[in-house]
DNA sequence: TAGCGCTCGTTGTGTATGCAACTACATTAG
DNA sequence: CTAATGTAGTTGCATACACAACGAGCGCTA
């Protein structure tokens, strides 16, 4: 099952020019673009990027509240970042922190009204934000194939733990 | 030389579905890739990202050295950030200080022996975890695309520190 | 129902990073 | 030439994060 694309793979083991300019961009547009967006939120709604996206995954989810685990897979953070995350975000009483009844050992994040109320502030300024700096540059049709092509790249990532190296060596 | 283009501002000034799929989906793209990416790297050779890209950086420089703020600059690093990082890695014998005889407030980094064949060791690992993880999944035409539609990205967000904030009040 | 392995979330610890303040040097204005 | 202003890099400090170890609770197995 595997050796009938080992030509290819062959083939395509190392980047060409082209990939490795667009791997170069896309690293550099990730970063130019997350600083500045965090920039705006903060200095105009005084609110963290991490924050934001903390809110909105609970918004978005039914009952406002998402399991700790569960959230910490939405904004893509390890359990312990979301420990504290969420630890500073009480603090401030943007969520609570509930037990979940039918298991003894899982917590439920929830949304507090101030805040929804502070994500409601800030997500004109992030969305602006998203369009201007990001959205501006792609038509409809390039926003649809972007993700489609790097929905690609995550499911070739998801699950597999398979390296490189290891990829090298089931072709040889 | 704003108003000209005010009405098709306001018609843009929030993002569709499609931009927010896209935002979304690079944002996790770029999460799951870089750590898939340095994972590797740092299982099979050891060497972290960041050394990697100062090494990249170093070895493609004319005479393998690059004063800290152009390194800092190329690895979009903060200032300080780079000096740590050039710390730890003059530390491991990677890269050299050199003082810059032609401006005594200057540092040139350059890339030891040593540094060289960590680097030519390294390559090939993060090459073909580039092309597996990332450059597989596009097609020549898609790759050229992608660079070309972040490089606006980019361009759009380069010197400008325009709010989107202020954007709106430009257009309003 | 007792035991074992698994999962959930937290905690201790280490590390990488940015910002602001600083020193040393360079450059420009007068 | 001197004073003022600007720039290069480092340092102190605060922060945000990951990893590993842990305690508590779940659920399967016998």
């Amino acid at each position: 099952m595997r050796n009938c694309l080992d030509y290819h793979r062959t083939m395509s083991s190392l980047p060409n020019t082209a990939t490795i300019t667009a791997w170069r961009t896309f690293l550099e547009a990730h970063v130019r673009i997350t600083e500045r967006l965090g920039a705006e939120l903060q200095l105009e709604r005084g609110l963290p990027l991490s924050w934001y996206d903390v809110l909105v995954q609970l918004q978005e989810a039914p009952g406002s509240r998402l399991r700790m685990t569960e959230l910490a897979g939405a904004v893509l953070l390890s359990k312990s970042g979301l420990t504290r995350l969420v630890d500073r975000m009480n603090a401030d009483g943007m969520v609570e922190r509930c037990p979940d009844p039918g298991d003894r050992r899982g917590t439920f994040v929830q949304l507090t009204p101030a805040g929804f109320e502070r994500l409601r502030e800030a997500a004109p300024v992030h969305l602006r934000g998203v369009q201007h700096h990001f959205g501006q540059h792609l038509s409809d049709v390039e926003a649809r194939a972007l993700a489609v092509t790097l929905g690609k790249v995550i499911s070739g990532l998801a699950g597999s733990h398979t390296t490189a190296a290891q990829f090298v060596t089931d072709s040889a």
